[in-house]
DNA sequence: CTAGACTCATTTTTT
DNA sequence: ATGAGTCTAG
């Protein structure tokens, strides 16, 4: 950073700093120079972010923290080099981390150029933003993979555990001890570190691995038989192509000049080849990222991409933004002090011209239900208050917890929308009917085959086999074998009538034009009864997938509207490579509730971090360690995601997978600075006003002493809490309230009876139609007047004894 | 072949 | 709480 200190920029937001926080070093990013003012492009800029925009040739890496505009950055890097540089569009290469991202950089990129219809426009429609999974299935659609035809079909992770199953139950391997989850697992570790099987097998120590080798073989040549690609494959076999196809290389550095990547510290190791392949050693490549924000690594992300860039690239230009323009002084104080606690950094500056803002809250609840409905409550304030749903945003570590906040928010009737968790593309049903559309296709996808006979009446396990042999025998694919008149004859009764329907249904469907999309599937839904049986259901689980049902043919509508010449082929890449995160929130104006990784890249006003208990986040898995800096990385950017207002929660006790268990708070909050957190509010009332204090016996002090909070000087301590009074007896005798109360509440009353009337507190009355399971799984399954049928576990049901 | 009952494991994060 | 896998009866 070269630029004098002068004033503090022009931005709107901007107020002057406040001294009390001073971070100790002196430059700001440099105002914008008057010199070049009046270009749009560079409008609002800093000096360091407009070298970022304009140094256009030669390698170029922006390392810089949380909001400081790297996005931006590379935004307008890419209207500069069209609407300035006169580079054509379609010799641009803009990489994002989400297919979401690279919507939005697309529309932005538009908009930069003054284009009205970002997917029709002139200019900005050449520019190819993706990401680096999408971008690779492309280019192998368009060039072909190694071993694949084009038509390959995208296994999912469905795809691949189904594939995985089959693989292990062919070498008859104990099902408890080879899991197709963790062998994949090991396999994508493989794949991730560029290690074929057989170099898998050379470097195998251990009875284990050489089995797992083995199993990866059979893995490889199942997809190769299938035509498939998993994901890692999409990266790694067009590393390939690269690498076979001189000529296919030198069309590509040809064509795409300028390759830019935004969350560069979030690649791994083939897409660091990719990105190095297309550019060459001395080409534009223009890379964007933060190692602290680095939150993958369990996935490949490797940050020896972005710590040897300038190793790799000796001629690269290094250019560093060390304003940040989204938070608060207060949010990113707390979040520097958090992150210095990592040992394996390289220190960064940064600070604010921002407001000092508000400190950072802790609250802590007694439940998690209590935690999840105050959360609600004051959502439901802040908005009255006038700031926006799409503003606030509540960030967990894991999907699991999103439920109890979506439960708060739907009973105050607050709009909202969950973000991930179970992506449209993935569940069942959506699957079922593209299995259909997969098979046009590719004939060889046996997965999808498969899933269509599990759907088909009347063909069971025997039929399947009796048709495998058939094929097996002919040396013909299994779709052949099912078209193939002839072996219908081979089947008899209800057998034979039913793949007969099939070999029907798929003529009809293979006589149909690729595109449109939604008439195909029209013809399969019409012809399998598949819709028509879902809505049949009186059960609402089965209508609501009805409803996804319908939400496809929407889908391939729209699809066939803005990509008319996509085809099945376009809409099945679609929905193969947009994952949950991708999905636009259909209600603009609605809270986001999401994972703190889903979190990445976004801002927000107002943020909640929930669940902030030791175990949850870091979240620590049993025996299996956590890799600890990730973790605190990971609540490095939930709290950067803030402009104003951060809150972390805390609860006492946590009912997660079906057992209740006392919680301490994150150890990551020693980590904030107490001048920026505020702890006594809400949370000490939330728990003070319910629970007598009790006394206890030296021993259990010893058992809960710390369950309130992780030791801290004392005199933090006092500041931070007005009236606390002995510390480990008043935490000790809430927790002892507490536990008693919940054994008191699980205790009540004996089990009601097989046709007892019972009362829950959610579902209303019902009916006990039958009792199984034993100890504390024993379940009720209960007929509700209003709600059907539920089965519930006894322990966790608050359910209340009516009489017969 | 199917439907229903029952047991068991399973939950980190995602392109 | 939910799903997958297994077993049994029809
Ligand atoms: N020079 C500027 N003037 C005003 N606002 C700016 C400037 N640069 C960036 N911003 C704003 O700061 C916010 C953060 O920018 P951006 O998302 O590009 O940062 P980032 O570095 O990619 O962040 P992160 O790494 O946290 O995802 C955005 O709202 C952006 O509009």
């Amino acid at each position: 950073m070269t630029s004098p200190p002068t004033d503090t920029g022009g931005g709107a937001v901007e107020s002057d700093a406040d001294l009390s926080f001073d971070f100790g070093y002196a430059a700001p990013d440099a105002p914008p120079a008057p010199t070049d003012d009046d270009d749009p492009l560079l409008a609002g800029l800093t000096e360091p972010q407009r070298e970022a925009v304009t140094h256009t040739e030669g390698p170029v890496i922006v390392v810089a923290g949380p909001g400081s505009g790297k996005t931006r950055v590379l935004t307008r890097r890419v209207a500069w080099l069209v609407a300035r540089e006169g580079v054509a569009p379609w010799r641009i290469l803009a990489i994002t981390f989400t297919n979401k991202a690279a919507d939005e950089m697309r529309e932005r990129i538009a908009a930069l150029l003054g284009d009205r219809d970002p997917t029709r426009g002139h200019s900005a429609a050449g520019v190819l933003v993706a990401t680096f999974h999408s971008f690779c299935a492309r280019m192998l659609r368009r060039y072909g993979p190694p071993e694949r035809t084009p038509e390959f079909t995208i296994y999912d992770a469905d795809d691949q555990k189904a594939c995985m199953k089959r693989v292990i139950r062919a070498r008859q391997l104990d099902p408890a001890q080879w899991k197709p989850r963790s062998v994949l697992g090991a396999i994508s570790a493989a794949k991730n570190a560029m290690i074929d099987p057989e170099q898998f097998r050379s470097e195998a120590i251990g009875w284990r691995d050489r089995q797992i080798a083995e199993l990866y073989a059979g893995y490889e040549e199942a997809l190769r038989d299938y035509n498939a690609l998993d994901f890692d494959d999409l990266l790694l076999y067009f590393v390939r192509l690269l690498e076979s196809r001189p000529e296919v290389l030198a069309e590509l550095r040809d064509r795409f000049r300028y390759v830019l990547v935004d969350e560069y510290q979030d690649t791994n190791r083939p897409q660091y080849r990719i990105a190095n392949l297309l550019a060459g050693e001395n080409g534009n490549l223009f890379v964007v990222g933060d190692p602290d924000q680095s939150i993958y690594r369990w996935r490949g992300a490797d940050l020896r991409n972005i710590l040897e860039f300038e190793r790799d690239h000796p001629a690269a230009r290094e250019i560093r933004l060390e304003r940040n323009y989204r938070s608060s002084q207060a949010i990113l104080r707390a979040a520097q002090h958090l992150i210095e606690h990592n040992e394996q950094r390289r220190p960064k500056t940064l600070h604010t011209e921002n407001p000092p803002g508000e400190p950072l809250r802790w609250l802590r609840f007694r439940t998690d239900e209590e935690e999840a409905e105050a959360i609600a409550q004051e959502i439901e304030q802040r908005i009255e208050a006038g700031t926006r749903p799409s503003e606030i945003a509540v960030f967990y570590r894991a999907n699991a917890l999103s439920r109890r906040f979506e439960e708060a928010l739907r009973k105050r009737w607050i709009r909202h929308v969950v973000i991930g968790s179970v992506p449209f593309w993935q569940r069942r049903e959506v699957k079922d009917v593209l299995a259909f559309l997969r098979l046009l296709v590719n004939p060889d996808d046996t997965q999808a085959l498969r899933r269509v006979f599990a759907l088909t009446e009347g063909v069971g396990p025997a039929t399947v086999r009796r048709l495998e042999e058939l094929a097996a025998s002919a040396g013909r694919s299994l779709l052949a074998v099912l078209l193939d008149p002839d072996a219908a004859a081979r089947l008899r009764g209800r057998q034979r009538r039913a793949i007969a329907a099939l070999r029907e249904l798929f003529e009809t469907l293979r006589a149909l034009p690729p595109a449109p999309v939604r008439p195909v599937l029209e013809t399969v839904l019409e012809r399998t009864g598949y819709l028509e049986q879902l809505r049949g259901s009186d059960d609402p689980q089965e209508q609501a997938r009805a409803d996804n049902v319908a939400a496809l043919l929407d889908g391939a509508a729209e699809f066939d509207e803005r990509e008319p010449e996509g085809g099945i082929r376009g809409f099945l890449d679609r929905a193969a490579l947009l994952s949950g995160t991708d999905e636009q929130a259909g209600d603009e104006e609605a809270v986001r509730l999401m994972t703190l990784h889903a979190a990445k890249g976004l801002e927000f006003d107002e943020v909640y971090i929930v669940g902030f208990d030791q175990r949850l986040l870091p979240l620590e898995r049993d025996e299996t360690g956590c890799d600890l800096e990730e973790e605190r990385r990971l609540l490095y950017v939930g709290i950067t995601r803030a402009r104003h207002r951060v809150t972390l929660t805390s609860s006492l006790l946590r009912r997660t997978w079906g057992q209740e268990r006392a919680a301490q708070p994150s150890r990551f909050l020693r980590e904030l600075p107490d001048d920026v957190l505020e702890r006594a509010g809400g949370a000490h009332a939330a728990v003070r006003g319910r629970c007598a204090p009790l006394t206890a016996s030296p021993q259990e002090h010893d058992r809960w002493d710390g369950i309130d909070e992780p030791p801290e000087p004392p005199a933090a301590r006092r500041r931070t809490r007005p009236n606390a009074g002995p510390v480990p007896n008043r935490a000790r005798a809430r927790l002892q309230a507490l536990l008693a109360e919940t054994r008191a509440r699980t205790a009540t009353a004996a089990e009601p009876a097989v046709g007892e009337r019972v009362r829950h507190p959610v579902f209303g009355d019902g009916q006990v139609l039958r009792l199984q399971g034993s100890g504390p799984g024993r379940r009720a399954v209960i007929e509700f007047d209003r709600r059907g049928t539920k089965t519930l576990l006894l322990q966790y049901a608050r359910l209340e004894r009516l009489g017969s």
